[in-house]
DNA sequence: TCCGCTATTGCAATTATTTGCAATAATATA
DNA sequence: TATATTATTGCAAATAATTGCAATAGCGGA
């Protein structure tokens, strides 16, 4: 069974009804590009079928959150994406002096995940997780910059 | 010095003019809740003054984040909220059955902060990071819906 | 103190996302 | 197969956040 199936069928499960913009709208998210916006999933539905409108991208995408088998969350721009757990544990290091973009071993985030689960029986979902700062290359080249930032 | 001071006082080192719209706003995002949304700030600072506009709020605020004093983060209803570094690194659990936010204790992250910047060098800033996931409640509860949700 | 430069603001328009409601359609049951 | 129930959709309106531009004002220099 692909990936996309898994999903329509646990909603089915769950007593959603499966429509054929529903179909649409998780294929495309499951099979496309690592993380998409609701106006990029739409236009892709909209070259295979017109019978789909914005207003119902966002809702599928709203339920795919909700039922934990996507994620939303802003890019470096403060713009909306959604990613399904095809690819895994994200972390990411935005840069915000150069705006750079680092992607690093979600492998990190495994022994914070467990953590939790054993503190406090918390078991979080496959997450997308963005980490704000200064990159190295920023850092080495700025350093008069930065101290006249933080002179108070 | 107080703490908002501290800001204002930066953001003049580096250039930048400070307006009275400017000194109220990080006035009320640094001394307010722990997190503020952009109408809750204009709303705040339209009580001392109608010199100020949602716009300028909002410009504001993205200043402060671009600079890394504050943080912008999407809360449990997907609403844009703002933090300063005031209440330190947050880390909350968020139930996606019950709804329900956990906060859990922020130190949990300081590995993961350390480890990133010794394998990268990058220098992350004071983050705000919701993770989503099933509260020990819900998953004590819930049990056979859990497993009704993963069939396929 | 005055003036010039230009950053910043207010306002209105634009864009992105959400919501209400009538029409449509998925699906269970007879 | 037909029907009933009601979830879901399309559409338009509403809300939240962003942007363009002329007016305003912060601040450095003379």
């Amino acid at each position: 069974m692909t990936h996309c199936h898994t999903y329509i069928q646990a909603l089915r499960n769950q007593g959603y009804r499966i429509t054929p913009q529903r179909e649409m709208i998780i294929e495309t998210l499951a099979h496309g590009d690592v993380h998409m916006s609701a106006e990029e999933i739409y236009q892709q539905v909209l070259q295979r079928s017109k019978a789909v409108n914005l207003a119902t991208v966002y809702r599928t995408l709203d339920l795919l959150v909700d039922k934990g088998y996507a994620t939303r969350f802003m890019d470096s721009d403060g713009k909306l994406m959604y990613a399904t757990e095809k690819h895994g544990t994200h972390l990411h290091l935005t840069c915000r002096i150069c705006g750079n973009n680092y992607q690093t071993d979600a492998n990190l985030l495994n022994p914070l995940i467990r953590q939790i689960e054993e503190m406090t029986g918390f078991k979080a979902d496959f997450e997308h997780i963005a980490l704000s700062g200064i990159c190295k290359n920023c850092l080495d080249q700025n350093i008069n910059t930065l101290k006249k930032e933080k002179e108070v």
